[in-house]
DNA sequence: TATAATAGTTTAAACGTTTAAACATAATTT
DNA sequence: AAATTATGTTTAAACGTTTAAACTATTATA
């Protein structure tokens, strides 16, 4: 049972022989200009040495400050979450913050277990990927105080900081790139919810379809998240069959894209002269399929680093009128068919 | 500039008119027996009213105990990561430990980085997948006396503790139930790397077919993760070239077989009857390739927990013996075709 | 020579908890 | 009635850091 020691500032003092003081002051580089080059010199090699970490309790016990930001997603397993996460934890660490994530799993108990959590770990604001049922918990925090800022998703009803997407922009965009490469009859397949995000998506599908003048009278399906394979596969052979002729189906989730492309492969469709096929979002795996797809890209990067911006700001200037963005992302479209 | 008062034991115990001690005690549950119930209860119900959160600093600071725990992933945006690092939050919750989770994205410098950064937050341990070059890292941890359980990924030059797959068994079993169904010329697909797990696949697959008496030479193609894309194409029309009549292909990694399926279903190969593909880890989206494939599944719950209690263990004892397991998975086979 | 400014360092209190030990009172035993 | 035990609560120190303020010694200024 080895006892490992760890070193502390009265350590280094001891060792330097001068005050506890004095080396807090040149580890944190605050020396007021007063402190001798060559006692300094002397604080940071012994540290060194000794290899001295902060003690971060006592560090934020003391200043009452954490240095630490906490990232609650809907679920870590949603490649959306991992590749938001990853952006964000770099950007916070580059402004000197420390991230810690938590995955809510789509479990509200679990939702608040967290936030508790992070409460006691004094975390200094919240970065959230809120899923769908989640306001009342996100109205507490906004009760409590503690700077949030929502990501992705948000709630127009609640005066709240929040980043997105610019799911209108989204769904418009795709509709109008499609009918500019000719396609008449437009198929929507998305997901039946509540989520705010979804109906911008649709939308923008419908003002699209609505100013383009093609018809958008059941060409639409919600699917029901439950036994997504089998509805989304139902929807789009309904789809098919009640509009002879469609040449175009836009999907709404990187998980419906899919689905999408496999009841094309399976059914031999041919993509993209027959009939095209958008989805949302970039997935990793869309490359793999023999099938050219186009997608609607979200701007991860800059929804990570705007939320993070944010969430600074309001930590630095607490009670401040709410920021508030929608950010547009582009359209990729699927490499040339015929080259492979 | 709304200033938010964070209730602290002294307002409970002045609202209270108690010590503070007393109010530590009830909330604690300490209470040796001797405090009376009206007293507890009256405590309880204040700090509930005033919304009542430990201070972690102060308590971690006084009782040199975080109930942290660091998880450093390889890379977040790996669905393994992610799926991971799912099931230990979930375990090292129900300990009683909060988890901190840390990605090194194939990064030796965010590595230390975040080493560092779970020092100072005073982690009681550390779960880590390592990366490939990171064994100075890991032995400098090992050096400084933190408690440490490596997942998936381990260094058999370092005694060290451990949890991963039985890789040897994957690749073993694989081939084994290959050649039971009839299978007479198998392939395999694999990375190459220096990671003893890999290493590990590649004996178990060697082993299996010398055993079985099927030949193995030049069947095997070790790909360079750069220009995956083409690497993995180039490697199986090669096999296929060379060995007319091969009737199966092993691949390693999750990565791999969807490429070998990409190549599968735009080559128009008849799977599985004239070739059989199998492959390696559960992906989310095996089932929407329209071919059937049979995978090795790695077991990810058990691994995940067995982590979590070897770390536990070792941070009630330190400098035990090395705990070491690896744990075997199992084969899914695909759904019998023709059923759709 | 006295005074003030400067440079370099130390003192001491504070942050919010926990917890062993002490204290006070009431109940029980001798 | 004194001594003991049980019950309920408080006291006070400690954890490792930061930081305003104080101190000391030196140098510059009047």
């Amino acid at each position: 049972m080895k006892k490992l020691h760890k070193t502390k500032l009265k350590d280094i003092a001891q060792e330097a022989k001068v005050s506890v003081a004095l080396v807090s002051y040149v580890l944190n580089g605050r020396h007021s200009g007063r402190i001798k080059k060559e006692t300094a010199d002397k604080i940071k090699a012994i540290a060194k040495r000794l290899d001295y970490h902060t003690n971060s309790f006592a560090k934020g016990l003391r200043t009452q400050k954490s240095n630490t930001i906490g990232l609650i997603l809907a679920d870590l397993a949603n490649p959306f979450s991992a590749q938001i996460a990853r952006i964000i934890e770099d950007k916070v660490m580059e402004r000197g913050y420390i991230l810690l994530i938590g995955s809510m799993d789509e479990d509200i108990s679990k939702f608040r277990r967290l936030i508790d959590t992070f409460i006691k770990q004094q975390v200094e604001g919240l970065l959230i990927v809120p899923s769908e049922n989640s306001i009342k918990e996100i109205e507490d925090i906004q009760r409590k105080g503690i700077s949030c800022v929502l990501i992705d998703r948000y709630f127009p009803s609640l005066s709240f900081n929040y980043v997105a997407n610019d799911n209108y922009f989204s769904t418009y965009t795709c509709v109008m790139n499609m009918i500019e490469n000719g396609k008449k009859t437009i198929g929507f397949i998305t997901q039946k919810t509540d989520y705010f995000h979804f109906h911008e998506r649709r939308r923008g599908f419908d003002d699209a379809c609505r100013e383009a003048g093609v018809d958008v009278e059941n060409r639409v399906r919600e699917v029901d998240k439950s036994d997504l394979n089998n509805n989304v596969e139902r929807a789009i052979s309904e789809l098919l069959d009640e509009n002879p002729g469609m040449d175009a189906i836009l999907f709404s989730t990187n998980m419906l894209t899919l689905h999408g492309l496999k009841y094309a492969i399976r059914n031999n469709l041919n993509v993209p002269d027959q009939i095209e096929i958008m989805g949302f979002d970039e997935v990793q795996y869309y490359d793999i399929f023999p099938v050219p797809i186009s997608y609607f890209k979200q701007p991860l990067e800059q929804i990570g680093h705007k939320a993070v911006e944010y969430l600074i700001a309001e930590i630095d200037n607490p009670g401040q009128p709410p920021l508030q963005q929608v950010i547009k992302g582009e359209l990729v479209m699927a490499a040339q068919s015929g080259v492979e």
